[in-house]
DNA sequence: AGGCGCCGTTGAAACTTTTCAAGTGAGGCC
DNA sequence: GGCCTCACTTGAAAAGTTTCAACGGCGCCT
C-alpha cells in the first residue's frame, strides 16, 4: 500500500508534498484550492503524493491566513434537556448547508462555565456564537459582539435590540396552557417550576396568571410551587408535596414550567395513586419527544425547536457575512398540543 | 470607559498591543505566557493596554506555532439519547481538569456525517478524538491514529488492540437482565431492539440467549422483535405489535435493547391496558434518568456512563502526551437496577 | 577601574497556508 | 527570426503567536 510516515513522525505539510512531487508549494496549494489552474498531469501527481504521504490540511494555518474560521458554536444551557439538543439539531442543519462545522458547548446553567466557553470561542475566532444564556441581559454578550464576533441569543429575547435573538413567546405559551385548563373547568391550579431567575420560567408564569385573571379567577387559586431546577427529580419532589394535600385543597390541574418537571409531577401523581387526568390534569412545556411517549401522554406547549435553531443559525451567518445586517428579534408563536394528560382517553 | 476599536475594525494583535504599550512583541507574549519573567511595572502597563484595546489572543496562530490544539472532540452516535450526553459529561469533567475544550459532534448514526466530522477534526489538529463509532471495526479509525491523532473508541470494544477502547460488557448486561427474569419465573420472554448492525444490540441479545440457554429454557421461548432504530417511537410500535397477541402467546416479560425502546414498550403496554409488571414485566438498558422517572420506574441495566467518558478522556490524553503509552481495552461491568417494572410495588 | 552575573527586554526565526505578481516556455503569427 | 499570447508554475510575502539567543544596564566583587 501507500508509504506512510512512521508513528511519531510530524504530519507532512504542503512543503513536504511539494518536495516529494517536485513542484512548488504554490502549486500544491493551487491543487487544493483552484485545481482548474493546474495541468491535469501535475494535479494527478500532486494528489497521489498527498495520498501517499497522508497529508492533512492544517486548519490553523488556513485560518490564520484567512482571518476567520469555518465554525459556528452553540453554547447550550443544559445538554441533558432534549429541548436543547433539538435546537442544536436545527442549528446543525443550517450549518451543514453552508459547510460550516458546529462546536457544541454546555454551560450547564453555570455562569462561570459559560464565560470560559465564550472566552475560548472568541480566541478560536469562530464565525459566530449562538447561545442560550444564563442571563440574557448580560453586558458581556454585547461586548463580544462589539469585538467582532456575532452573537445571537437563542430562546430568550433581549430587551434592548443590540443583539439578534430568536425566541418563542413564553407569556403566550403560559396563557395557552391555562386557557385550556380554564376551558376544561378547572378552578384550582398550580404552576410548578423555578427558579424565577430563569427568564423562561418568569414569562410562563406571568402568562398563566394573566389568563387566570382574564377569566376572573381569584389569584390565590393559582399557586406557584417553586423548584430549584427544571429537572425530573425536582418535579417529582414538588409533585409529591403538592399532591399529598387533601383532595379538597389539592389543585385539579398542574401546569409545569417544562416537560421534565411535568414528567416528574406525572410520576408523583401515579405513585400517589391519583388518576390522570381525572384526579389531576397535567400540562407540560416544550413538547419534547418524551412528552408524547410518557405513560400518560402529556398535553404540552409546543415550541418550534428545530426551526428556532435553524433561524438563529441563519441570523448569525447573516451578521457575519452581510455588511448591511440589521439586528432582529424573531419571536415564534407556541401552540398547545392536547393529549391524554388533560383530556383522558377519548 | 476603555477605548475600543470601532465596529468593523480588525481585532488588535499582539503587535498592536506592543506598539501601544511601547514594548516589543516578545514582551507582550511573555506577559501572556510567562508573566514571572516580566517586571511588575511593564506587566501592568501591558495588561492595561490589552484590556484597553480589547485584545483577544488568536488561537490559530498559537496552535500553528505549537503544532497542536488544546481541544478534545467527542463524536457521539446520537445526541438525543441521554446516555450519550451523560458520557459527554464525563469527558467534559476530565477535559476541564486539564483545561482542554471539548468539541461535541453528532454523527446521528450516519457513516457519512461521521467521516466528515472526522476529516474536520484532523484538520483542526485536535489533541485527540473520542468516538462512539457507527462501525467499531472501521479501518479509517486506525488510519487516523496512524496519522498522529489519538483515537479512543467509546462504548465499543475493538477486536484487535490497535486502538484504545472503553466499554461496558454488553453480553454480561444481557445475561444479568435475563437471569433476573428467569429468577422471577418468566418462561416466555422477548428481546426488543435493532438493528443488529449495532454491535451493542448484538452483544446484548447474545448475552440474553446465553443466560436463557444456561437455564435450559427452549430457544424459541425467547423471541427477538427487531426495530429499525433504538427510539421511543420504534419501541412503542414494536411493543404494540408484540403485546396485541393473545395472553397465551404473549411473552410475560420484555427485555429491551435500551431504555428509550423500553419506555416505548412500557407505553404500549399501558395503552393496551396491561398491568406492569403483573401482565408484562419490562427491563431496559442504560439506566438513563428517564428510566427511574418513568410512570412505572424501569428495571434497567446500569452502565457507568460518566465514568466511561472520564476514563476515555484520560486514555486519549495519555496517548497524546505520554510517549510510553500502550493501548488498553477497558471493560466496565454493568449491574442491574431493579425497580417496579419487574418487581411491582413492594 | 575592570570584570562578572543577573534581570529585563529585544528582535528574528519558525510554524503552515494562501495569494499574487512575476517568470518560463511552447506555440502561433507575421 | 522576432514577437505575442497563453497556460502553467514559481517564489516571496503575509497572517499572529511563541521561543530563544543575544543584548544592554546595573550592581557587586575584587
Amino acid at each position: 500500500m501507500a508509504r506512510r510516515p512512521a508513528a511519531g513522525t510530524r504530519i507532512p505539510s504542503i512543503k513536504d508534498v511539494a518536495a516529494a512531487a517536485q513542484v512548488s508549494v504554490g502549486t500544491v496549494s493551487n491543487v487544493l484550492n483552484r485545481p482548474e489552474l493546474v495541468s491535469p498531469a501535475t494535479r494527478d501527481r500532486v494528489e497521489r503524493t498527498m495520498a501517499d504521504l497522508g497529508f492533512v490540511r492544517n486548519e490553523s494555518a488556513r485560518q490564520l491566513r484567512a482571518g476567520t474560521s469555518r465554525t459556528l458554536a452553540y453554547v447550550m444551557l443544559d445538554a441533558s434537556n432534549p429541548f436543547f439538543t433539538d435546537v442544536a439539531r436545527g442549528i446543525e442543519e443550517a450549518a451543514d448547508e453552508l459547510d460550516l462545522s458546529l462546536f457544541l458547548c454546555n454551560s450547564n446553567s453555570r455562569a462561570s462555565r459559560e464565560s470560559s466557553h465564550l472566552a475560548r470561542l472568541q480566541q478560536q475566532r469562530v464565525q459566530g456564537i449562538l447561545i442560550t444564556p444564563v442571563d440574557a441581559e448580560s453586558e458581556g454578550l454585547a461586548e463580544i459582539a462589539r469585538r467582532g464576533t456575532p452573537v445571537v441569543v437563542v430562546d430568550r429575547t433581549r430587551r434592548d435590540a443590540d443583539l439578534c435573538s430568536v425566541s418563542v413567546d413564553d407569556r403566550r405559551g403560559g396563557r395557552l396552557a391555562v386557557e385550556h385548563l380554564i376551558e376544561l373547568g378547572h378552578r384550582r391550579i398550580a404552576f410548578v417550576g423555578g427558579p424565577l431567575s430563569i427568564g423562561q420560567v418568569r414569562d410562563r408564569i406571568d402568562g398563566a396568571r394573566a389568563a387566570w385573571r382574564a377569566a376572573n379567577r381569584p389569584a390565590d387559586a393559582l399557586v406557584h410551587v417553586p423548584t430549584d431546577a427544571l429537572t425530573v427529580a425536582d418535579g417529582t419532589a414538588a409533585g409529591a408535596r403538592l399532591l399529598a394535600q387533601s383532595s379538597r385543597r389539592r389543585p385539579t390541574a398542574v401546569f409545569c414550567a417544562n416537560d421534565l418537571v411535568a414528567l416528574g409531577v406525572l410520576r408523583a401523581a401515579l405513585q400517589a395513586g391519583l388518576r390522570v387526568p381525572d384526579d389531576v390534569a397535567i400540562v407540560g412545556y416544550d413538547d419534547i419527544d418524551f412528552a408524547a411517549a410518557a405513560a400518560i401522554p402529556l398535553t404540552s406547549v409546543r415550541q418550534p425547536r428545530v426551526e428556532l435553531g435553524r433561524t438563529a443559525a441563519r441570523l448569525v451567518i447573516d451578521e457575519a457575512t452581510n455588511v448591511a445586517h440589521e439586528h432582529q428579534q424573531v419571536v415564534f408563536e407556541p401552540d398547545l398540543v392536547t393529549r391524554a394528560s388533560t383530556l383522558g382517553v377519548r
